[in-house]
RNA sequence: GGGCCAUUAGCUCAACAGGUAGAGCAACUGCCUCUUAAGCAGGAGGUUGGAGGUUCGAUUCCUCCAUGGCCCA
């Protein structure tokens, strides 16, 4: 219904009317104008590396094909110019009636702005200087019939941007950058793990019990087997499942799920990158963490300093720096929180700082709050924040000489959380204590049903070996590698809410 | 969930204090064989996000709704 609709829209169009009307006269003139191949000799990057340093007015011999979107057009009567843009750039193009012959001029005067074409020539350089193609043959590929943004101001509009980012990469050069790099980062974890002899796997994303993570889930149902499933929260239960079937070191670059609020730092679905390696700790996860990401950052950005956010960031002083949670928080709230034990007590502490909570909030999500306003901003350079409370992380051990504190890290770039890692509890009887405990409590996010994973303590049973296991945020890595401040500027589909009107 | 802001031609933007909406690009019709934000001439393009209200008159003021952005929860 929707479509129909759409379809009366663009027949009243008249931009789009008129580009049909061009279709159907090259039809007439006998062009194929939706063509099925076109054979490419140079990607426009190739052209510009084997002949970038003609000098203007110098001509090659050599006949070239190139396949790509018209950019823009400037026509002189019998002769034009024109751009083209493939995925690796962007090259004029030469036009004439006397080369390609006056029955091609004609069709190609019914070519726009947007269509994709094929064109095969010599390369050249024009009295100016600029690179370009004399054609000889050219071939409708593909007729556009949408008008594409101005050519100057480009496509700005937010809200089209995420939602036709199609469009969005066509204009805006930078957007191809951003997901280029994005798909070099998650290359380059892929090639820093797999070097150290860790196995890529992949874990259900549906899930009958869900855990690793406290956070509302996604409902579904499966009609065959008549059970509701959830889209997994985090694959954490899955991965330390592997390694008591002795799977020592896996890996899993993973989308998953959560049924939360939208805001420039959280989609409803992100990639995350989880790690385990058995017999380490979170130790060696810091080490790993730390190599991981300057490996990263050498092969994408070449350097080991950047600027995120009018900050500059240097990653190559290691090892980074570590405080504990309770020492970073003393020093910028004037606070021991080690003496706080309750929630009225925590309560009062954030009404003492001006921290804003709601009335529901547990202790912990106050304790975010308070760190999130008064240390995290401040976590420029990067810093590992070290010794959690233990009633916070339900799958983390114990440090040896402190039962409150687990053994656990996150790390903040830019004043962004990265990665959260620590040392797996591996003590099935301590672990079902804190299941039990969180169900009791209804800790573990709304929307379902509270209830301990039993075949993950089985698991336990069997013995999981000591391990260390660190969680990347990749899209927040992403952003602060391209500068972004929004995670839905490196997602190439953000979620939005159904288009209207 | 709350607050603030935005929504005008295909795109990018204007419109004083409420007086019937303008420009550039794109498109259209001509002219033009080295242009490059090509140029010159001409004509066209709008239910100002939607629905109500106030007013002689609303893009402008008010209410509600939709979508988006930023901040807070």
């Amino acid at each position: 219904m929707e479509e129909k609709g759409n379809n009366i829209m663009d027949e009243i169009n008249k931009l789009i009317s008129e580009r049909k009307q061009k279709l159907e006269e090259l039809r007439k003139l006998g062009v194929d104008v939706y063509p099925r191949n076109f054979s490419i000799t140079h990607a426009i990057s190739q052209v510009r590396e084997k002949y970038g340093t003609l000098k203007a007015e110098e001509k090659t011999e050599e006949t070239v094909s190139l396949a790509g979107r018209i950019m823009s057009l400037r026509g002189m009567g019998k002769a034009s110019f024109a751009h083209m843009k493939d995925q690796t750039g962007k090259l004029q193009i030469y036009i004439r009636e006397d080369v390609l012959g006056e029955r091609n001029y004609q069709i190609f005067r019914k070519f726009d702005i947007g269509d994709l074409i094929g064109v095969t020539g010599k390369v050249f350089s024009t009295k100016t200087g600029e690179l370009s193609i004399q054609v000889e043959d050219l071939t409708l590929l593909a007729k556009s019939l949408r008008p594409l943004p101005e050519k100057w101001h480009g496509l700005k509009d937010i809200e089209t941007r995420y939602r036709q980012r199609y469009i969005d990469l066509v204009v805006n050069e930078q957007v191809k950058d951003v997901f280029c790099t994005r798909s070099l980062i998650i290359k380059g974890i892929r090639k820093f793990l797999d070097n150290l002899g860790f196995l890529e796997v992949e874990t259900p994303m549906m899930q009958s019990v869900v855990g690793g993570a406290a956070a509302k889930p996604f409902l579904t149902h499966h009609q065959a087997l008549d059970m509701n499933l959830y889209l997994r929260i985090s694959p954490e239960l899955f991965l330390k499942r592997l390694v008591v079937g002795g799977l020592e070191k896996v890996y899993e670059v993973n989308r998953s799920f959560r049924n939360e609020g939208v805001s420039t730092r959280h989609n409803p679905e992100f990639t995350m990158l989880e790690v385990y390696q058995a017999y380490s700790d979170y130790n060696g996860m810091m080490d790993l963490c730390q190599k991981m990401i300057l490996s990263i950052a050498k092969e994408v950005l070449g350097k080991d300093d950047f600027v995120y956010q009018e900050n500059k960031i240097n990653l190559g002083k290691i090892p980074w720096q570590r405080f504990s949670l309770y020492e970073l928080l003393k020093e910028h709230t004037g606070l021991d929180f080690t003496n706080i034990h309750g929630l009225s007590e925590m309560r009062k502490a954030a009404d003492r700082l001006n921290v804003k909570y709601k009335k529901d909030s547990p202790k912990h999500k106050i304790l975010d709050h308070i760190f999130e306003s008064y240390v995290q901003k401040k976590l420029i350079q990067p810093t590992f924040v070290l010794d959690y409370p233990a009633e916070f992380s339900p799958l983390a051990k114990a440090k040896k000489d402190n039962p409150e504190l687990v053994e656990r890290f996150e790390l903040f770039i830019g004043g962004e959380e990265l990665a959260n890692a620590y040392s797996e509890l591996n003590d099935p009887v301590e672990q079902r204590k804190r299941m039990e405990k969180q169900v009791e409590e209804k800790d573990i996010g709304e929307g379902r049903e509270a209830e301990v994973d039993e075949d993950y303590l089985r698991a336990l049973e069997y013995g999981l070996p000591p391990c260390g296991g660190l969680g990347i945020g990749v899209d927040r890595l992403v952003m602060v590698f391209t500068n972004s401040n929004s995670i839905r500027d490196v997602i190439l589909f953000p979620q939005m809410r159904k288009e209207t009107g």
